[in-house]
DNA sequence: TTACTTTTTTAGATATACCTAACAAATCAA
DNA sequence: TTGATTTGTTAGGTATATCTAAAAAAGTAA
């Protein structure tokens, strides 16, 4: 039942950036997609038109593409993949924004379901931090990546001091 | 220069299952690949025969699997990468083994030196605090994940008493 | 509308990565 | 040592994913 067919990374790519372009444009055109994919638009048409077969695009000789409803709905789960993890290697482990970018593309067809959520839990944990700023523990990180040193903590010196200690 | 030759996942995964079994039983067979890497054997032996044209494995015809130095190097630079990512799912973020071991062996080909320095680094600095122990704030990660709520953070409360809240 | 330019497709090639089926070599057992 | 079993290779086929070069369609401008 249900036997979600398992598609290529690669096929995964192609529904993203058609995804993309239709948000921004209405429609995709191969010259863009074979600009966004860095490949020459007679691959983008013969990928075309796997994904037609597969009912996952709609694509008329020398005219729009369009994702179909699935297409579209497995563009956003790998979407949704994507910005998870973004978000988690800029956000919280602070990683350059191009980089990170890269890292994603490239971890987004692979990530397991269980693990998105408990990344997806993480991200959440930290940005909605009763501190409602980078959490104390996240900045000592940060510092510790930086110095190789793990700054004097003020709180553990308080909790010791007034506890008596432990 | 240096122009680092990129492999493909593919062989990034020959490369480590010859690595695993040389380690175990001194040479790999192709047989035992076959097992590992879920294929036929003669796959296999098309696998060694791209591998060994590029200098990174020695293979006689019906003959040992041996790893040459540079395909030891970059076995070892695949693994490494694998062992972080492993860790830092399971051991940080409590992901079920064999979940973390799948999604290690999917990110392992593409993450970049900068986030595995920061993954490396995040490990070292949960796994090296001063508590020796899971640090608390993870604890409480751990408990947000469970129950969608955060503990009461004495911490965060003694601050308040002491310090006069802020 | 005709001519030029851009875009897209087709045809045909290469490389990877897998398969099955048949064959060959090596190993093991009687 | 010979015969059976296991292991490994070859031959040939499929599918994906890319490319170049040439042809066709669509768009643009005089």
């Amino acid at each position: 039942m249900e036997e979600e067919k398992k598609l290529s990374s690669n096929k995964e790519d192609y529904l993203e950036v058609i995804f993309i372009l239709e948000k921004k444009n209405g429609v995709a055109r191969v010259k863009d997609i074979s600009r966004l994919m860095k490949v020459k638009t007679s691959s983008v048409t013969s990928a075309l038109n796997m994904l037609s077969k597969e009912g996952l695009v709609i694509h008329e000789r020398y005219g729009y593409v369009k994702l179909t409803p699935e297409g579209e709905r497995l563009a956003l789960k790998v979407r949704k993949r994507h910005n998870i993890l973004f978000r988690f290697l800029s956000e919280i482990l602070n990683i350059d924004p191009e980089v990170a970018e890269k890292d994603a593309c490239g971890m987004e067809h692979s990530v397991s379901p269980q693990t998105l959520e408990k990344i997806t839990k993480f991200i959440e944990f930290v940005e909605t931090c009763p501190e409602h700023t980078r959490p104390d523990w996240l900045r000592s990180f940060d510092y510790f990546f930086k110095t190789g040193r793990r700054p004097r903590c003020k709180i553990r010196k308080l909790k010791k001091d007034v506890l008596g200690g432990k």
